[in-house]
DNA sequence: TAGCATTGCATAGCAATGCCATGTAACGTC
DNA sequence: GACGTTACATGGCATTGCTATGCAATGCTA
């Protein structure tokens, strides 16, 4: 329904399953509830695919690839991405939702420990940074507002920036970035 | 009843002001023709107060304030902000809501022409990706998933990492770029 | 195995919501 | 002063989320 951008209502949702609208009220306690398990599969989702980015010689290259895939498991789902942030302040399960921002800290603080960045870099704030510069992205990109074809555009601009200040050297940290952006690679197309 | 976080339903709406339901009809066309209205209310308060925003002698202090002028309006209105974001691609008139950008990217083409940024910069690139990153952080801020007080140490650190990427001094992007956000200058709190 | 408590859910109905058909009163125009 | 137009009050309709009630299947105990 959501990805067919119907409206999801109770008695919608029970259509054509044969149960009644008690069987959601047993399993979900309520429309709310529905709403919070459809939150809490998306970033179990989003978790599971930034867990296959692989891990390369490049720490750099592998941010960057973490932000592909972030972005493009936001593009081919927008509207569970909508939903993911409608209320996202109401996870009964933040750690679930904090676990996919963890991964890239661990990465941005791999890319200093190998002296990419700057010794006294910090990881979180930087990887804080780009997460929050690629959500006002996608926000914009699943809502219409923006095509998707700008995506890669300001990604690759905005991460060479953080990254750059964070101490890395702007060519070579260009170069790592743009090929983890770049189409050819055969992953998953935004 | 925004400011309120009172649900705004057709009845709540009409009572106390003596109108019946059929008002908002006549004057909105139905519930959306109101959240329509809510949204360019938002976008023309937001105008406006950035075109408050004075210039000054350093154009690149002046970017950042245009930003600091951006978060304080959504940081005192978080649900206003919240509805304007919340169906954009449904305004009636984007040109209002263009004309905030515009203004941004006035002041990064400014700041390249009088020098601070390198010759070939794409101001309304560089303006997209600093309007990119402040409405992923105030997007979360205004739903409680982040704390304002964040807003201004992040900010600092996107905009010296974007302007800096577009060819400004670092140390001298850094001062303008403080200055703007430092509280100790009577603009309105965040 | 018989009795009983628990669980899961279908039925039916409630309050609230957005919306609209109808009627009516005020207004402007000739 | 008659008439068409506009604005809106009244009342009611369909849909929504929700829940009180009852029933049947399941599991536990003696």
């Amino acid at each position: 329904m959501l990805a067919d951008r119907e409206p999801v209502t109770l008695r919608s949702l029970v259509e054509g399953t044969g149960a009644s609208t008690m069987a959601v009220y047993t399993h979900f306690g309520g429309m709310p509830g529905v709403w919070r398990a459809v939150r809490q599969e998306g970033f179990t989702r989003l978790s599971a695919r930034l867990a296959t980015v692989p891990r390369t010689a490049d720490p750099v290259h592998d941010v960057a690839a973490l932000g592909v895939a972030y972005a493009a498991n936001a593009i081919e789902s927008p509207a569970l991405y909508r939903a993911m942030f409608d209320a996202v302040a109401e996870l009964e399960d933040p750690a679930g939702a904090d676990s996919g921002l963890a991964v890239l800290v661990d990465a941005v603080a791999r890319a200093r420990d190998e002296g990419r960045l700057a010794a006294g870099t910090d990881a979180a704030g930087v990887a804080t940074r780009l997460w929050l510069a690629g959500h006002g992205l996608l926000a914009l990109v699943v809502q219409g507002v923006l095509p998707a074809d700008v995506v890669p555009g300001h990604s690759v601009e905005t991460a060479v920036a953080l990254l750059t200040a964070a101490g890395d050297e702007p060519a070579a940290c260009r170069t790592s970035v743009t090929r983890a952006w770049e189409p050819s690679t055969g992953r998953p197309r935004v």
